[in-house]
DNA sequence: TGTTATGTTGCGTTATCTGCAATATTGCTT
DNA sequence: AAGCAATATTGCAGATAACGCAACATAACA
């Protein structure tokens, strides 16, 4: 048994849905489902009722349900009882894009307010392309971000999540949309010379599209060059242009109904997103306990 | 956070030394450690004071323990509570050696005395080398063997444990004694071929010793055949002559002070000491019952 | 009857765990 | 004081388990 598999088990017996079970826990639906069996093995009876439409608590599940929650609250209990540096107060000070904010940032803030309700937190938002350099200059001590493709010396960065790019087109009537309208699968590479490109002025998500370019042999035309990822998504839902944004951009934005996306091939790369600091901050046991508690907010705690 | 290492850390807790409690866990001493220090980790303070020669619980580890062993008999009273196969009575017979009911049938019948109470156990000891065939020929439905070379058809096999085959000399006054008595690390080989062996009649220890004793170029004159490994170490003790038994054999035998193991290189080869059943019989409920706690018995319950 | 939603399974990849052997450290012995 | 014995830890390599992806299977719905 293993707390991971209950608090998986958790998060299905409550949504009762893989889907939804398996992104709450960052998870494949798969490795749900394994969890469950794994689960079910162990204790030589059925948790959980289901088909493929339909999924239901079983009574031993209902009562199991109860037990996980108890074993899992048990568990941070002691934890946060036994941790050596519990009373740890001050304050860190963060930077990251509106976006992260709300994703990513948070996931953490839940794993970290309620292990250390003292530390105060000095969120600055801004440009996910600043973020880097700030860090790097010590503006802020932590910094969410992408994954660069060479890390500025001294920069220590940890790998969180991923989210693959994402090609937008703008899905409101305009003669943008009129041109693209028909496009259903993949958009044919060739077309994408043609159109005007709304792209990030500069950062992580920056260099991976003109890789990409590269690598295709494209160059197409640059519309505009704007600052934010969430820019992007309003200037495309504007019908100025078609934009790359990482999927994650997408989930939190006002307008993701005046945009859509398209299908490339070869596909689009996935930007990796996590959070960066001075190596040398790492010292800092503010610094270290929100790290730890970003690691474990996505590695599905131990 | 898992049950195993709990486990592993109630072990370590109660017996304040890690080779024991890498003994009681059935994995080395340094899984061990490693259980230790992932606990450690995961709750941000030390449970163990230890340096090379003395272990001691924290105040930390001493409370974390109570937790320990509280989390533990949950998991083992849900388990039971949930098992769908709860109420599982009847009997079954099987069949072992002495030795291998002190040591493998002791260790399984912890699990399975708590898990399935209802169930009776019709025991027969007898010469280890006989469980394979008592079983293929359906006398008893599980045997405690070590595993043949070659499987018989339609017989399942699952390893639980290893235990090396041991050199046995007498280790009392005797003329052989005095022949052997100077020898401190390894034997020399040529000097087996001089020496009376007591080798098991027949079964799966004899298949082994004459397959290292052909692989050597050995040809050892035999002064006894044995049935019954417990008859080899009385015999060797006895004076009689020298012996190959598993190291198990000698940890439970009375007459263990009069005899003593040298090594030989290369080493004898070691026993895989398991649990075989018709791979039919697998399907009546009760002898599935017995297989999986014997596997949970020494896989450290999940 | 096709389509969509969704849980499961096969398979290759990756992360984690384990054991062995070597190492380091400490108490004890001669 | 120096060597020895006991024993926890660590480097490394092999084994095991977990994971994600993609293909598949199945059931509601239109």
């Amino acid at each position: 048994m293993n707390s991971k598999d209950l608090e998986v088990f958790i998060y299905l017996a409550t949504s009762l849905h893989f889907g939804k079970a398996a992104q709450a826990a960052h998870l494949s639906a798969s490795a749900v489902s394994r969890a469950v069996q794994r689960l079910e093995e162990q204790l030589g009876s059925q948790l959980l009722e289901r088909d493929n439409r339909r999924v239901t608590l079983t009574p031993a599940g209902q009562e199991f349900l109860t037990y996980a929650e108890q074993t899992v609250q048990g568990w941070q209990a002691v934890r946060q009882r036994l941790q050596a540096d519990k009373t740890l107060r001050g304050a860190i000070s963060l930077f990251c894009s509106v976006t992260a904010s709300y994703s990513v940032l948070n996931n953490i803030l839940e794993v970290f307010r309620q292990r250390y309700p003292a530390i105060e937190l000095k969120l600055h938002t801004g440009d996910q392309a600043d973020a880097l350099d700030r860090v790097a200059k010590g503006g802020e001590e932590v910094g969410i971000t992408g994954r660069p493709e060479v890390l500025p010396d001294r920069l220590a960065f940890q790998s969180l999540t991923r989210s693959p790019l994402r090609l937008l087109v703008p899905n409101i009537p305009c003669a943008l949309n009129d041109r693209l309208g028909h496009i259903e699968g993949e958009m044919d590479l060739e077309l994408l010379n043609e159109l005007p490109f709304i792209l990030p002025e500069r950062g992580v998500a920056r260099e991976l599209i003109e890789h990409w370019f590269r690598e295709q042999s494209l160059n197409p035309g640059v519309y505009a060059q704007v600052s934010g990822h969430e820019a992007i998504v309003s200037t495309v839902g504007l019908g100025f242009g078609v934009g790359i944004v990482p999927e994650l951009v997408l989930d939190t934005s006002f307008l993701r109904e005046r945009v859509r996306t398209v299908a490339v091939s070869p596909p689009l790369p996935a930007m990796d997103i996590g959070i960066v600091a001075l190596a040398r901050r790492l010292e800092n046991p503010l610094v270290r306990a929100f790290w730890d508690c970003a690691l474990s907010s996505y590695r599905a705690d131990k």
